[in-house]
DNA sequence: AGATATAGTATCCAAAAAGATACTATTGGA
DNA sequence: TCCAATAGTATCTTTTTGGATACTATATCT
């Protein structure tokens, strides 16, 4: 059997979520609900503007959050899941859930 | 809260999946058991020998593959995953449900 | 009139990942 | 003696990703 890494699943999935600050900014927004662009930039420690941006842009092109602009001066921009976003959980928990499981590996095997 | 990207657990995980052809690799081993370094080259359709070499090399060094060398001539090297790396296991199996799921996606949203 | 707050842009630069292509070591066999 | 087979290296280039830093628009408030 022959395989280009696009047309595995695993890869599709992966994908999606590549890209240093996606993984936190969808497991704060499913855990927030709702959160404005500032709130992200003050919680997402380090991160430039230009990223935060990027890495929003991006997730909102694939449908896993929303935003929502008030007309407002000074603008107000909201950031939250959506209901496709969410079907990523089980995904993000069983990462999350494996780390866990396996943090101190590394340090075990550099102790030998 | 305040966060670094380093400190998310779920980063941890997505940092020792992320290469172009490691999915693919790990899902091949954990199928087929055991394979040659000229099989996977051959199974991993574009892949040049560095970057075959590459993958592997890292793999290893976390220890989710095995590299076994047999001193002959012309070599042979066959590569098996470990019990760690089975672990991740779940992980795939998750993704590679979600992309089931959702493939078809961009495709509904593109025909609006 | 000038400062303030918010959600960004615009540029330029550095680092990391990936791709193309050619080359190597070894030795048993023709 | 020269070739084939296997598992790689070595170099160089391109592409992608991320980082630093400065700048902007605009209604409101003082």
């Amino acid at each position: 059997m022959k395989i280009k890494p696009e047309y595995c699943k695993v890869h599709d999935a992966l994908s999606i979520l590549v890209g240093k600050w996606k993984p936190i900014i969808l497991l704060y927004l499913m855990s927030e609900g709702t959160m404005r662009y500032g709130e992200l930039k003050k919680a997402l420690v380090g991160i430039t503007p230009k990223m935060l941006t990027n890495q929003l842009r991006e997730l909102e092109e694939e449908g896993l959050i929303n935003r929502k602009l008030y007309p407002e001066v000074p603008p107000k921009v909201e950031y939250s899941i959506t209901e496709y976003g969410m079907t990523l959980k089980p995904i993000l928990d069983s990462m999350h859930e494996w780390s866990m499981q396996h943090k101190k590996r590394k340090l075990e095997i550099t102790m030998d």
